[in-house]
DNA sequence: GACCAGGTATTGC
DNA sequence: GCAATACATGGT
């Protein structure tokens, strides 16, 4: 990992695309704001990020946190370039990889996000719409989180939300998640899920451990590992992944897609969501 | 005012 | 077992 130290800057090349990474639906907490600079919470650290000239620039971050923190975050040590060219190569795949990116540094980066904040967020996001789970999200955290900035807060553990009842959540308006998202607290805190120290699990045992949660089914429980345990080969099949997969690969198993399919699972997500056209029904 | 949203638990057959 | 159906809430 090569990068640049200069003035309040740690720079980079740009090897993959913010705008990809943050908007495919992996991640609730970063927003580009009206300086075209994205900001957001993980790991209790705000973090502002811009692409600029062909780089990327971290603002006002130690070498420290980008190293301990933001490598590992935006997964800057992985190869993705060759997995983007491997893509590339199948015939449907590849125009679905040139519909959301152009070149390999366009690419999009499975982010590791905490564990915890990824089982959350998705139990949230079930049966429910991408602005309101950011609503829901954030408002969790103001409730619960701890603050660390000027309207900034971290994700609440799941210690703190533990010892709360589902009622306690009223003001989030999460609705009947709320009890979902107390019971994956205390499940946790009980040790009775281990969300930590999972490399020995295979993904069927991970998933199994998982929808002991109530409310955790095998689609949350696929995003939670794709997104927090950072098991790339995890493909959490949605409403939107259920049409794609029927329309572009029929005869297809996730499986065939190999050891990365959870990278692949993502363009084929972002793709049906930017041509939603492709799905509506024709009327005669 | 139905209808829908990165699903899942519950119920009915 | 498998297909309906209810579930909270807010936005079209």
């Amino acid at each position: 990992m090569t990068y640049e130290v200069k003035d309040n800057y740690i720079i980079i090349e740009k090897t993959f695309d913010l705008e990809s990474t943050f908007l495919c639906g992996q991640c609730f907490r970063f927003d580009k704001y009206e300086d075209e600079k994205w900001r957001g919470v993980a790991f209790s650290k705000e973090l502002t990020i811009f692409e600029k000239d062909g780089k990327i620039y971290f603002e006002n971050v130690s070498e420290k946190d980008f190293l301990d923190i933001w490598v590992p975050f935006f997964d800057l040590s992985f190869d993705y370039d060759k997995v983007y060219y491997d893509f590339c190569e199948d015939e449907k795949m590849g125009e679905i990889m040139i519909s959301c990116a152009q070149n390999a540094s366009d690419c999009l980066h499975i982010l590791r996000q905490e564990p915890w904040e990824a089982l959350c967020s998705f139990i949230i996001s079930q049966n429910n719409n991408i602005p309101r789970i950011k609503k829901i999200v954030k408002s969790l955290c103001m409730l619960f989180g701890e603050k660390i900035g000027e309207d900034v807060y971290t994700f609440p553990s799941y210690e703190k939300l533990a010892v709360l009842e589902p009622e306690d959540l009223a003001e989030i308006r999460s609705g009947f998640r709320a009890r979902y998202i107390i019971d994956a607290a205390r499940k946790v805190q009980s040790g009775e899920i281990s969300l930590y120290d999972t490399d020995k699990l295979s993904v069927e045992e991970l998933r199994n451990m998982l929808m002991k949660i109530k409310g955790v089914g095998v689609k949350v429980a696929d995003c939670t590992m794709l997104y927090g345990l950072h098991r790339m080969d995890a493909f959490p099949i949605d409403t939107w992944m259920k049409k794609a997969m029927a329309k572009f690969f029929p005869d297809v198993s996730p499986e065939s897609f190999g050891m990365y399919a959870g990278i692949a699972q993502q363009y084929i997500f972002s793709y049906s969501r930017m041509h939603p056209e492709l799905f509506e029904e024709k009327n005669p």
